[in-house]
DNA sequence: GCCGTTTTCGGCCCGACTGTTTTCAGTCG
């Protein structure tokens, strides 16, 4: 729903450009990354708080918040089938093409009456383009080109895909000698669960020979941009990749203002002009003269603020908390001591136990649940009481065989269609910890969904729900849950709920995470690995947990042994 | 069309790069 509705605003701020209306494309757009970027379904949102808790939605006032109610009631918006009947169909898609804006695509239409991207490629390789004023043989080429990557490009990338490549180009980087620091900013750095592009931030002593390497690793595919401070490249495995060289006493404003995300930035810029101050990427100023760039920090401080760490940078709250001096000391990377979630051989991991309990060792954690499928799913190689027992065994042998790393005996139960689990509550007494987690009858209206969740989780082997709504990113809607009840079965139930650090899975959210901790449930952070490598998830899912806003004592991840022991023995 | 510690009108972030231009408009982030 939200996502339908983004769609159709930046359609309306499309066509709205390409008439010339000052502002209200702007006015739209926000409105749609607002909703595009809003935890909760507007929908919901509309049946408990009405229109006011519409309008209460960033960006969204009466004009726009009439036609999400138009939207909800009737399944479409009479604004955009008015506007469609003034602009010829897919022009406004033309915009897409990458250097085609609302006016060269309007004049390609006046012109020679190209209204579609499939006419516009016919067009340009008939050479028809390059006869209209301002646009001459380059433009064709960018045109072609621009469709090919359209055509090519899966859109945004997952944080898991992206992280490793932006760590990779970093590296590559700074193996030039000129080159003091190479970061990463962007929704890279906010961590969002999609990256667009990879922005990286390049400190520098000479830029030219530090532009040239980066417009010809053996990564590029086809160079877009490339100046005397910015360079744009298209990689192999089409991510875009953005690079700047910044000067030393910019880098923090630069920093800053690239990791964004743009609402961040505006409100920040807003709040300097207020001061009588000017914040652009090269520093803040006071008339002519910097008063702060050269770090993050700095740039914050003077705005009247503390540091806001990058992700929680997205203009839902963390400015007016950073100006009250209230925002959360957010859990930190290092205190996330152990793996709630982990397939072995068992059941349908590639790796066998002692060679994760070696790996997650050798990552720094001090304990992994091991928690095979358990139950009736026969095609993830399910364990049955017996197989269970014997896992047992193994894992006695390994914690005896091995120092600094605890092995814990779990179990991934399914959650059947009437809320009983999948293995009996004689098998789930002897485990240490048992997630339970729906993977069939997705599809339950919300009431029932939420009844047969409820109703496991009144089961008292329990300890953690598995990836809770169910969602796969770019893949699979959420099930219609009651989010609410269930954290509040939660907190009753001494239930963590999770959070799944798997790149296609992140769920809970970070939207999830805050709601969560306003109800008070605790959340437990599991990588759903299914080989040793996926290990390393653990990072993202605890970034997750810093975007809801969550703090060491929200997480059990961040609990001793001793101290994790005791939260699991619950009465 | 939205928004308000300059509040119900009058603003709306700011700068780099490109291609086409001969000083700049368009596009992007």
């Amino acid at each position: 729903m939200n996502q339908e509705l983004a769609e159709i605003f930046y359609e309306i701020a499309d066509i709205l450009e390409m008439k010339k209306v000052q502002w209200k494309p702007q006015a739209y757009r926000k409105a749609a990354r607002s909703l595009e970027s809003l935890g909760e379904n507007v929908k919901d949102i509309y049946k408990e708080k009405g229109f006011k808790g519409l309008t209460e939605i960033p960006g969204v006032g009466e004009g726009i918040a009439k036609k999400i109610v138009q939207f909800i009631e009737t399944g479409k918006v009479i604004e955009l089938e008015k506007l469609k009947k003034k602009i010829p169909e897919g022009l406004a898609d033309m915009m897409k093409v990458p250097g085609l804006g609302a006016k060269r695509a309007l004049k390609l239409y006046k012109r020679l009456g190209i209204k579609s991207i499939k006419k516009l490629e016919e067009a340009a390789k008939k050479h028809e383009i390059q006869n209209i004023e301002t646009f001459k043989e380059k433009s064709e080429e960018n045109i072609l080109k621009g469709i090919e990557f359209l055509k090519r490009s899966k859109g945004r990338v997952l944080l898991g895909y992206a992280l490793p490549i932006a760590r990779y180009i970093e590296s590559q980087l700074k193996t030039l000698k000129e080159v003091k620091k190479a970061v990463s900013a962007g929704s890279l750095r906010r961590r969002e669960e999609t990256i667009g592009d990879i922005d990286i931030l390049i400190v520098a002593s000479n830029a030219e020979p530090v532009v040239k390497f980066f417009t010809e690793m053996p990564v590029v595919e086809r160079v877009l941009a490339k100046g005397k401070t910015k360079a744009v490249i298209i990689t192999k495995d089409d991510i875009q990749v953005d690079a700047r060289i910044i000067k030393p006493e910019s880098f923090g404003s630069a920093l800053q203002y690239f990791t964004g995300n743009k609402e961040h930035n505006i409100h920040l810029r807003r709040l300097a002009l207020k001061k009588g101050l000017k914040l652009s990427e090269y520093g803040l100023f006071k008339g002519k003269k910097q008063i702060a760039g050269k770090t993050e920090k700095e740039v914050y401080n003077k705005l009247g603020m503390c540091y806001i760490e990058p992700e929680l940078r997205t203009d839902s709250g963390e400015i007016e908390a950073a100006l009250k001096k209230k925002l959360p000391k957010l859990v930190g990377y290092d205190n996330i001591k152990g793996d709630f979630h982990v397939h072995s051989k068992w059941s349908d991991g590639s790796d066998s136990i002692e060679e994760i309990a070696k790996t997650a060792k050798d990552n720094g954690l001090s304990y992994i649940a091991i928690c095979d499928h358990a139950g009736h799913l026969k095609i993830a190689h399910s364990l049955d009481e017996k197989r269970i027992e014997k896992q047992g065994k193994e894992i006695d042998k390994i914690n005896k065989k091995l120092s600094e790393i605890k092995i814990l005996k779990g179990a991934e139960v399914d959650i059947m269609a009437d809320g009983t689990l999948s293995l009996k509550n004689s098998a789930l007494k002897k485990l240490d910890i048992v997630i339970a987690s729906i993977h069939s009858g997705f599809r339950f209206p919300k009431e029932k969904q939420t009844e047969r969740i409820l109703k496991a989780m009144d089961n008292p082997y329990v300890n953690i729900l598995g990836h809770p709504t169910g969602r796969l990113i770019q893949r699979r809607e959420s099930y219609e849950i009651d989010l609410e009840k269930i954290c509040e079965k939660a907190k009753e139930r001494k239930i963590a709920l999770e959070i799944n650090a798997n790149p296609e899975r992140f769920d809970l959210n970070d939207a999830n995470v805050k709601e969560a901790i306003a109800k008070g449930a605790k959340l437990a952070i599991g990588t759903d690995s299914h080989s040793k490598t996926h290990l390393s998830f653990l990072e993202l899912g605890a970034a997750i947990a810093r975007r809801g806003w969550a703090e060491k004592k929200d997480i059990l991840n961040c609990l001793s042994l001793k101290q994790l022991m005791k939260f699991l023995r619950k009465t």
